[in-house]
DNA sequence: CAAGGGTCCTGAATGC
DNA sequence: TGCATTCAGGACCCTT
């Protein structure tokens, strides 16, 4: 499941790919997966040019010339890769945009439709709700100082509070999971009672983590591809998640396997014992 | 405010 | 072998 490093790594690609690119072709599939019409959606885009590509939290952003702003949430299963004119069109693929003097044409697939995409800023047309407003703190972004405040005022537990968007951005269930393991944090350690010193080391671990898997591509354990179509390749490097029965890494105990707000959640018992509630 | 459950969706994995 | 069931997840909804 794309989530922040595997956002990064696509708008990285997007970018050297797309930026300066005019749009010649716009063919929306799936009408249900966006927040304007087919039809809107071609005449806002058709024409102009990406001027960049970005992200936020775990959401991929194509800046179009004027000021609008594609908003991709890729969900469980989106894809968004170049993918050669000459190519078979996959089967769930949802979106299709040509490039005047490019082979290739971008793509977003998504078997299970848990994606969508919203076309937002100054020119959308009225009712269409801006996918970014309701975003908390960018997980990379934000301070130590900020995120300090975010969790210490929480009295929920802190897996479900990592995970919830509104509060800091970019972290799904995998790299939840990995960094409360880097940090030794039980799951389910109420996020206020954990002490300053402990809520450094998850910020630090946090930052370190996605950075790393930033700097491998991203990790690719179901449908995740780059730009390009290539896979990731820190799926290796998890030391928790899918790892349910495996020896930790660090002391040899089982990774065992619960749930915690409805979600999988794996970790050491031995390394993430303290502060258990 | 927090927590739990249900919903959407499809393909892979498992069960009998 | 083949069919049925279970599971996975992000974001949203609702109730307690």
């Amino acid at each position: 499941m794309p989530e922040l490093p595997e956002a990064e790594t696509i708008a990285r690609g997007l970018s050297r790919h797309l930026s300066g690119k005019r749009i010649v072709q716009v063919r929306a599939l799936r009408p249900d997966i966006f927040n304007l019409r087919p039809r809107s959606l071609k005449k806002l885009l058709q024409g102009r040019m990406i001027t960049d590509a970005g992200r936020l939290g775990k959401k991929v952003l194509l800046e179009v010339e004027g000021g609008n702003k594609l908003v991709f949430s890729l969900g469980m299963s989106g894809q968004l890769y170049l993918l050669s004119v000459k190519e078979v069109l996959p089967t769930h693929t949802h979106l299709i945009l040509g490039f005047s003097g490019l082979k290739q044409s971008l793509i977003f697939r998504d078997p299970r439709r848990f994606g969508r995409i919203d076309l937002v800023g100054r020119n959308s047309v009225k009712g269409a709700y801006t996918a970014l407003d309701k975003l908390g703190a960018d997980a990379l972004s934000l301070s130590e100082d900020e995120f300090m405040a975010i969790t210490s005022a929480r009295k929920r537990q802190i897996k479900p509070l990592l995970l919830d968007q509104t509060c800091i951005c970019g972290l799904g269930n995998i790299y939840a999971d990995e960094c409360l393991f880097r940090a030794r944090i039980h799951p389910l350690s109420r996020a206020d009672e954990l002490d300053r010193g402990e809520l450094r080391h998850l910020y630090w671990a946090m930052r370190e983590l996605l950075l790393e898997a930033i700097s491998e591509g991203g990790s690719s354990i179901s449908d995740y591809v780059d730009a390009s179509g290539e896979m990731g390749r820190f799926q290796v490097r998890h030391k928790v998640y899918g790892r349910e029965g495996e020896p930790c890494p660090v002391c040899g105990e089982r990774i065992v396997k619960i749930r915690v707000g409805g979600r999988g959640t794996h970790f050491c018992p031995r390394c993430q014992s303290e502060a258990k509630p």
